[in-house]
DNA sequence: AGCCTATTCTTGTCAGACAAACAGTCAAGG
DNA sequence: CCTTGACTGTTTGTCTGACAAGAATAGGCT
């Protein structure tokens, strides 16, 4: 196929080297959860090269959840973790969304595709206990004279209660950005109207078909609902988003 | 709620504050893409920090995927790029599920959901062009004796051709770092055979059906297959796959 | 103009140093 | 006995200064 047979030689810089093999040694479970790492100067011995690089190596795991510590001053060494994957791995999706210039209306649409399927899984297998939690979340609407900041949790803490009934855990998590992503929209909508009281009276009513729909095991509903729900107030305010 | 109302004092590394404001200049676009950024001495002064510092910083920025380069050594100052997002998302979420924080077949389902409804799409508004790609790439896979490595790069392509004939862009982001995070499993699969063969025999027949339901325009037809297809595979190979 | 060379710049890496925080010990005092 | 304070060693966070290697640039020469 080639002619030469040779490669460019790969140079990587040394804390790119040393952060591969402690990934490997964390992923393999060669390095146990848990467990603290050896301090710097023993790894700047067992890696023989500086502190320097070892710091650098350690950042950039950090940075991708899996070593423990690195948000605060701490004079502990880091441990292995998987408590801060997740939440790396939500944070990474989520510069893609940002940076890949997405429309919203393309946001949209994944959304209510993620959280359709979600509704029906909840609907098939329902989860007592999230469904309280959905409840709960729509009492808080709810409440009289609530304001927009307030409303708005709410409605967050509504869908994550229904999503996370579905237990699929990359839903839940694809999820949770997408949401993110789309908050900023939906809260500068909200507070932009002078009169927003009828339209949070909607939009709990029709939380409250929704989740009953769950409750009565009729996925497809909910999941209809939903996007109605969804794409009906975006149609009514699209005039008030940017983008 | 809380006796005393204090809070524990704050206190985080300059590493992860001077990459908080660079990361926030970068995602809201106040560094436009593709620009370089001030080199490291410049930082220094614009931060008031040391160049360890920023050295750092820098580390956890290439990590997530923000900053160009990092991985060769280079004189060459890091660019602001997206190139890197998804790649660096899908490092994450295979950490995740090498962690066992998400379960491999909830990434499946996602993937399917994703890819069936980007199917639905692609057959319900053809893309000559990305109709020809895929079919290129099928004829890729149907050389015979090629190994497993150039199959698993064809067979990426043609998901991505059809996929791209869809034209959401959050759906082709987020199933890219989806494939992505799952192509190791695959490749690892489909590496440790010790007859591939009649596999992939059975996976370019799948390909076929798949890519003619989507020319047909049988949106339905295409998702049910494109399922059968992955959880096939799956299912099948189940044993040969780490946790 | 085109080419070659010397200088400068930038990154990657190292060594050494210091401050702050933490854990542990130990003595003094109630 | 228990608390307080002082002392010590360890570990991380940060800084400074230095050097090598590669890349870019300026300048001179043909």
């Amino acid at each position: 196929m080639t002619g030469s047979g040779f490669a460019p030689v790969e140079r990587a810089p040394l804390s790119l080297l040393v952060s591969r093999q402690l990934r490997e040694a964390i992923v393999s479970g060669d390095l146990a959860l848990g467990t603290p790492l050896p301090t710097e100067k023993e790894l700047t011995e067992q890696f023989a090269v500086s502190r320097t690089t070892i710091r650098e190596a350690l950042r950039i795991l950090q940075a991708e959840g899996l070593l423990s510590g690195g948000d605060t001053v701490s004079t502990k060494r880091p441990t292995v973790s998987s408590e801060h994957t997740v939440s790396s791995a939500a944070r990474a999706l989520e510069s893609v969304l940002r940076l890949g210039e997405v429309p919203l209306p393309d946001l949209i649409d994944l959304r209510l595709l993620l959280e359709g399927a979600a509704l029906e899984d909840a609907a098939a297998h329902p989860d007592p206990e999230a469904l309280a939690d959905a409840r709960e979340a729509l009492a808080v609407m709810s409440v009289p004279g609530i304001d927009v900041d307030a409303f708005h949790a709410a409605d967050v803490s509504f869908h994550i209660a229904l999503v996370g009934a579905a237990g699929n855990r990359a839903h839940h998590l694809v999820l949770g950005v997408l949401r993110d992503a789309l908050a900023g929209h939906l809260l500068a909508a909200l507070s932009e109207m002078e009169h927003p009281e009828p339209v949070l009276a909607r939009l709990i009513d029709e939380h409250t078909a929704i989740l009953a729909a769950v409750e009565d095991g009729d996925g497809a509903s909910a999941r209809d609902l939903v996007c109605a729900h969804v794409r009906g107030f975006y149609a009514a305010h699209a005039g008030t988003m940017p983008s």
